[in-house]
DNA sequence: AAAAAAAATTGACGTGGATCAAATACAACT
DNA sequence: AGTTGTATTTGATCCACGTCAATTTTTTTT
């Protein structure tokens, strides 16, 4: 279960490493003594959830290390993974600026350590320091075009395209594009993590992996991916336009 | 084509019917003077183009009246339209707000009168009134949620029950739930439009609309639908979980 | 009113991907 | 190592929907 950090390894926003990477790199020194005093750290373990689909909104959740994901489901038990959230990632504060209670649930997929800040916290915050404001407006506008790409991407790609496209993204985010147009790295998922994510069945994914292996455009061993030619990847969803 | 808007009859911020409907109701008198001063209103007909995707952000468009669609199109000419704006509506926030270009492209549907503001002023106005921050907030973290239950709705619903949904969103929009169960409207848009709302094809469209024809649960005669059961309708998005 | 153009419908057909069921691989305990 | 539970893969089947082509209907133009 999720246990209450405290103790002299106690992290706190002041030496936290991933605060540059947040919206808090905006508040000044008094503002982040307040937020060192409201916010709650927790450990969590893979399984645990931070919030559900439907919750009031407890305030929003600082991820210092692990990993998230952010999962939307319906009333038959389909559900899409929307994104992942890493250290320096920020979630439910959609919920709170909207006024509303979490339309959908975050759970955590590798040991993590997240901060929770009550609304009444961000809000004050807010109030006085316009430039979170901005940072926040940037972020959320930033998000709504992403979702909006995939609400495109999702009505007019093949599954196999879509795949393709998150390999990429997963690439960038989790591996490096080290050598010249090859890569290999670990998945942060697992195969019906990547299907949720990619709006299909585990099946279909097993046979999209399979179908893809024998094309030569990945080679899959476990969470191990390897992609010999990364620039074929691309043109999977980035198709020619003078064939 | 479009034409600059001057003359007796010309309108202003002051007077402008739909202000109280939009972001701008927060501004103080002063605000709203520099905001009159900026704004370029335009009258555009059907098949005209606000802003393409791809253009820079030339600022915000506040609809007056007409009917506006925003449409998001990839290299091969697939395209969904996102959503409809009236009177009253904001088109182009999110770009500003992202610092991006525009992500999708904004056609005008029906004959529209609409301000533009440009991108300068916009800020400025956001500096100095941190209300109109707020505003903005929240109107961009619901059109996220929005756009997040899109993204599920796509992957786990069929034509059938995406078009039934898009058609109480229109009822309640366009139309009135005036006699208990039942409801008739015009409904704003043509088939391929209707189709392109859906992320389907035309076809796909018309089979799906004879189709519930024959089911009773709609008849529609060109624009004109009659929704005799609105119950019913809605059953076909929110199935029963108790059978 | 006739002609031309555009929009919507219908038909025929193929297939990507969902579904159901079974087999295999893998991981976690004891 | 053996047992049990879970994740993944594979197989077989089906159908919702997209695609292409041909009409029909509606709208626009002259």
């Amino acid at each position: 279960m999720s246990v209450q950090v405290s103790g002299p390894e106690a992290p706190n926003c002041f030496t936290c490493q991933t605060r540059d990477r947040s919206e808090w790199c905006v508040l000044s020194d008094d503002e982040l003594t307040l937020l060192d005093q409201r916010r709650l750290t927790r450990e969590y373990v893979p399984g645990e959830v931070l919030f559900h689909e439907g919750d009031p909104c407890a305030g929003v959740y600082c991820v210092e290390k692990g990993l998230i994901g952010v999962r939307k489901s319906d009333a038959e038990g389909n559900s899409v993974l929307l994104y992942l959230a890493n250290g320096g990632d920020t979630l439910g504060y959609r919920a709170l600026l909207a006024g509303e209670g979490y339309r959908a649930s975050a759970e955590v997929l590798e040991p993590s350590r997240v901060c929770r800040i009550n609304p009444s916290t961000v809000r004050s915050l807010l109030e006085q320091n316009p430039a979170l404001g901005l940072r926040y407006l940037k972020i959320v506008a930033t998000s709504l075009g992403n979702a909006e790409d995939k609400i495109l991407h999702n009505t007019t790609m093949s599954v196999r395209a879509r795949f393709a496209h998150l390999l990429i993204v997963l690439l960038d985010k989790y591996g490096n594009r080290s050598k010249a147009g090859s890569a290999e790295f670990e998945l942060p998922l697992a195969r019906h993590d990547l299907a949720s994510m990619v709006g299909t069945t585990p099946e279909s994914m097993s046979r999209t992996i399979k179908k893809m292996e024998q094309d030569g455009v990945a080679k899959f061993s476990g969470r191990r991916v390897h992609l010999p030619d990364i620039e074929a990847l691309i043109q999977e969803f980035e198709p020619e336009y003078f064939v």
